[in-house]
DNA sequence: ATGTGC
């Protein structure tokens, strides 16, 4: 543990960082004592940075699967308010805008996917495309790019990808308001036109899961979760799109930080005011992304419909829930008993609204927003629901994944991709992958232990544990 | 995360 950042001890399952030097508001930290203690310092030190930024309200935080990322630590949330110079940061949503996480029900149990497990991995493996630069089969023109931008999942379903009903079983029912395709550049369209409908590299991955333990039954049958269920869980992003975008408004914001007088502790952290032109245009830009990511899991759900209805006819593909870990999103949030409209950066992070959120579907508002948190290839993942009282712990947030335990450098090091496909084979978890380095980067062993991080979540307040998958197949990037 | 990067 740091012994430049003097951790408090809040409770027993958070910590707290007071305000010295040019921090504003403190730094918060969920985690049990395990994971505080196994956290880089980079995050500590990201932490104090991100709480020096202007505008910053209540408090920077951390969930318990926070990791080094860039700028802001990777499972980090950070609210500012617009009128009291509060900025909005490229490297405070992430590279890979909107990135997040869909699961869907199938219809089926496990035991009726069992038999045909291994036709059925590699017709995903043939139908979703995967992997560094991968392209699918549609191809937008600049007309086509513009339309998805703005509608979002709304668009793909319009354009035949999935049912109607999907949509309200996504945040901002599939189509986020208030995108800009006119803020993204030719060049971050040209890199997407061939690439929606697939799924990238790094952790992204589809994956078949068995609904292995059911800890809440009644919000586990609000949300249609049964135990043996077989379900499908997609994580992936805007790809190249979200990329360019940050990438661009990356160096914009760098440039004209001191013009607007705002004091970079760390370069990575670049930002520009809400209340500017710089940021407004970041904002219109990186909706644009959250509306690319959304359609790119819409499109990666119907084929993953068509390959269910080809292997397993009698499958239903139901949409759970979808959501976003890399945003920044304008919400009210109570601060001190008022009030205030915020805008909230989660960077790996998850929207964990509670029970009777009007944001919510009306199906699913007695019992909370599903938190879906995908563990790393071969190992459980997790569904959880907003709290009531994670309002007030973290503008309604909690944790995305496992989180990264070491680099992707030192996890090459320590495993080959070939033996961790034939270790899992060997428990019947079916990986097919087109890069076995990615394979190895992404080994169990290079990642928390997911349950510990839910489990301090949930501990924490943050949200409440409904259900735990465990993984039976996976296409990975 | 990424038409992976120096």
């Amino acid at each position: 543990m740091s012994q430049e950042y003097p951790l408090q001890r809040e409770s027993e399952f958070s910590w707290r960082i007071d305000p010295s030097g040019k921090m504003r508001v403190p730094g918060i930290i969920y985690a049990d004592e395990t994971l505080i203690r196994e956290m880089d310092d980079k995050v500590f030190e990201q932490l104090c940075n991100v709480a020096s930024l202007p505008g910053i309200v209540q408090a920077a935080y951390a969930m318990p699967d926070a990791h080094w990322g860039y700028g802001f630590p990777i499972g980090g949330v950070a609210a500012f308010d617009p009128d009291l110079g509060g900025v909005v940061s490229a490297g405070g949503v992430g590279f890979d805008i909107s990135c997040g996480v869909r699961a869907l029900r199938t219809g089926l149990s496990i035991e009726e996917i069992e038999p045909v497990k291994k036709q059925l991995v590699d017709a995903l493996f043939r139908q979703v495309p995967v992997g560094v630069g991968s392209t699918g089969r549609i191809h937008l023109n600049d007309k086509g790019m513009t339309a998805m931008l703005k509608g979002g999942a709304r668009w793909a379903v319009e354009q035949g990808f999935g049912e109607p009903g999907d949509l309200e079983r996504i945040e901002e029912k599939g189509c986020m308001a208030g995108a800009d395709p006119g803020e993204v550049s030719a060049r971050a369209r040209k890199r997407q036109q061939d690439e929606m409908g697939t799924l990238g590299s790094g952790n992204h991955y589809l994956e078949v899961q068995r609904v292995a333990e059911i800890y809440d039954p009644r919000i586990a049958t609000a949300f249609g979760l049964r135990e043996n269920d077989a379900v499908v869980f997609i994580h992936c992003g805007s790809r190249g799109l979200g990329h360019q975008i940050g990438t661009e408004f990356l160096k914009y914001m760098v440039l004209v930080a001191s013009r607007h007088g705002i004091e970079l502790p760390d370069r990575e952290l670049a930002c520009a005011p809400i209340n500017s032109e710089l940021g407004q245009a970041y904002l219109g830009a990186m909706r644009a992304g959250i509306n690319c990511a959304l359609a790119n899991r819409q499109i990666i759900t119907h084929l993953t419909r068509q390959v269910f209805a080809d292997v397993l006819p009698k499958a239903d593909l139901t949409l759970i829930f979808d959501v976003s870990h890399n945003t920044c999103k304008l919400e009210s949030h109570p601060v001190a008993g008022r009030q205030r409209k915020l805008y909230v950066h989660r960077k790996g992070a998850t929207r964990a609204f509670g029970p009777g959120n009007p944001e919510i579907p009306e199906t699913l508002r007695a019992v909370g927003q599903p938190v879906l948190i995908g563990g790393s290839m071969g190992t459980e993942s997790h569904i959880l629901a907003g709290s009531e009282q994670g309002a007030g712990l973290s503008f309604n947030s909690a944790c995305h994944g496992a989180g990264r335990a070491m680099s992707r450098h030192r996890a090459t090091k320590l495993w080959r991709g070939r033996s961790v496909v034939d270790e899992l084979a060997e428990r019947g978890i079916l990986i097919r992958s087109p890069s076995m380095r990615g394979v190895a980067e992404e080994a169990p062993g290079a990642y928390k232990d997911v349950r510990a991080v839910v489990d301090a979540a949930e501990k924490a307040g943050l949200a409440k544990k409904v259900a735990r998958m465990e993984p039976r197949l996976c296409i990975k990037g």
